[in-house]
DNA sequence: TTGAAAGCGCTAACAT
DNA sequence: ATGTTAGCGCTTTCAA
């Protein structure tokens, strides 16, 4: 398995006998060549199977094609049975497809991969840089963008200088808000729930919009937290039982932790939704195949992703382009557990 | 947000007032600086924050520190409830992560995508290129190994000439024999099989795991398939259930197959492990909670992911290598279904 | 419409 | 130990 010398330009110029300029204009697609001379080199290079040198044509070009989606996570994390990372995925991937441009996904759940990915990122390796799943008020966003590099979040980023970075994301509060209002008018009134982690802003928005509407309702809050994961879920559900055994209710701020919950209260003796309704977040499959079935939050997550990479098209194509954050609805889908 | 130029060896080497090469040493880590003009070299760089140009690099050094790994499925399939791919990758973004290199993750589910793939390995765009989930005899990770670009497969390829390319595998064979044996010595008798697809090694692996057992055994095949999707092996089950109401025992090929084929033994009111036992294959965190929990063949995927990736960073390191493949035990997890 | 030539930013001989 | 220099393979003026 020797490595054989791969075919340049010069190579495809000498066999069709034009010079470099010409190989490239017709490579490129250029209008201005001689349809003659066009085929000539077009089956020089089928010929030689030439493939244009990548880092060459990025060296002057300065563009790579290509597009970085970083999540601050670990990769155990990404690719657990959370299916919000595959979702965002599935959107930014069906979009970049569209537009002939590779997707890089890096996950950089440690400082060290952390510092990997903006080194890679500044090496000019890719054109524009998505972040989702972002914890905490995050420099490096902000930090990228700065350097001209196009940037889009998904999710509100939690940095006081977010406002300088276009985001995606999805109405949190407003669905939670007609969650909640549903277990209130269902005649509920010890309603707790298992929050999100408060360092992301999606756990942050969905205490809010729990507590507004039980302020609203002159209703007590009971709230604990979890990570997002099924077995925080079970505990946070263990917690909550022990602290108010009388609870009739509780929102979970997603449905893999509604899935723990679930769990839990099965294994005290609780009837859904007859002692205590559950309703989750995410729609995920999950939720259909749970027992019971959960009434849960839709949220258009494939769609954030799509819209992310779209907005982040616009910007690799004019940097000055000043994008408007996007916040898309979120849906009530009621199933047999509340 | 101006496209700020990013600063050049050049740049820095003025700013020290050193040659370029120096500053290019210093970068790159060589001992034979003199420790004075290190210092001034880096804090130049911290000052300018240089951070070198990739493509540059790449063009010169013919190395671009980031390895492919190649799924010729969609987005929507690789990013969906099927746990195999998170795993593999989960493995590959380990070790892969150890030794600094960046992974780029490619799906190529369609003509066209495989098209882009395979030029954009060839463009030098990564070392190597690694295969997982392959398909029928598909000719590129031959085309790509032969161009001396390094190449392995995590499944053994069916190619013809699959055995040109050095691949890391489990043992299906011996796994599902194990499983089948546990079925016919537990007294089952009318023992059917949903299969995986039959263009992919893993699923006519299996199968002949089973024909080989029950051949062995004296006692009859049915054998029916699937895509290895929950909702196939939902249908496939009602189909062996109509063709053979009394069987009582099956091996699915996948736990989430098997998932599927519960699902279906409940509607049709036949009790697991009562009526018809069931074996799945994987060990996915669904065979431990779906209902029964599932008894299953445990697949080492993760492994095989850190395996093959550890594969291709000799390769990368030195071409001229002769990798063996590797295949890595399996191994029957006894729950209450069977 | 085509070609000649000047780089893009970097590394690696080779000189000193 | 440091500097000089010659490319890596490509695109893109600028001339012809």
């Amino acid at each position: 398995m020797v490595t054989r010398e791969r075919p340049t330009l010069e190579a495809v110029a000498r066999r069709a006998g034009v010079s470099r300029a010409t190989v490239s204009r017709v490579v490129n697609g250029s209008t201005t060549v001689a349809a003659s001379i066009r085929d000539a080199v077009n089956q020089a290079v089928e010929e030689l199977g030439y493939v244009p040198n990548q880092a060459a044509r990025s060296l002057v070009t300065q563009r790579t094609e290509s597009i970085a989606l970083i999540l601050p996570e670990t990769a155990s994390r990404v690719f657990s049975d959370d299916m919000f990372f595959p979702a965002v995925i599935r959107g930014v991937s069906t979009e970049l497809e569209a537009a002939d441009k590779q997707l890089v996904l890096m996950m950089a759940g440690s400082a060290a991969s952390h510092d990997r990915v903006e080194r890679y990122a500044m090496a000019g390796h890719v054109d524009g840089v998505m972040f989702a799943s972002m914890h905490g008020a995050d420099p490096l966003p902000g930090k990228l963008a700065r350097l001209g590099i196009p940037v889009v979040c998904s999710g509100r980023p939690m940095s006081p200088a977010g406002n300088t970075v276009p985001y995606v994301d999805v109405d949190h509060f407003g669905g939670v808000a007609a969650a909640v209002r549903h277990l209130v008018g269902a005649g509920r009134r010890r309603i707790a729930t298992i929050a999100g982690p408060q360092d992301m802003i999606a756990g942050v928005d969905r205490l809010a919009g729990y507590r507004a509407v039980l302020t609203e309702a002159g209703l007590p809050e009971h709230v604990t937290t979890g990570d997002f994961t099924r077995e925080s879920g079970e505990q946070a559900m263990q917690r909550l039982l022990t602290e108010d055994p009388e609870l009739d209710a509780v929102f979970v701020a997603s449905d893999l932790m509604a899935h723990g919950a679930l769990q839990a209260l099965r294994e005290r003796g609780r009837r859904v939704p007859l002692d205590v309704a559950v309703i989750g977040f995410d729609d995920f499959e999950i939720a259909r195949y749970s027992d019971p079935p959960l009434t849960t939050v839709r949220q258009p997550i494939v769609d954030m992703g799509r819209t992310m990479a779209k907005l982040m098209l616009t910007l690799v194509d004019d940097p000055t382009e000043v994008a408007a954050p996007v916040v898309l609805p979120t849906e009530l889908v009621l199933r047999d557990s509340a």
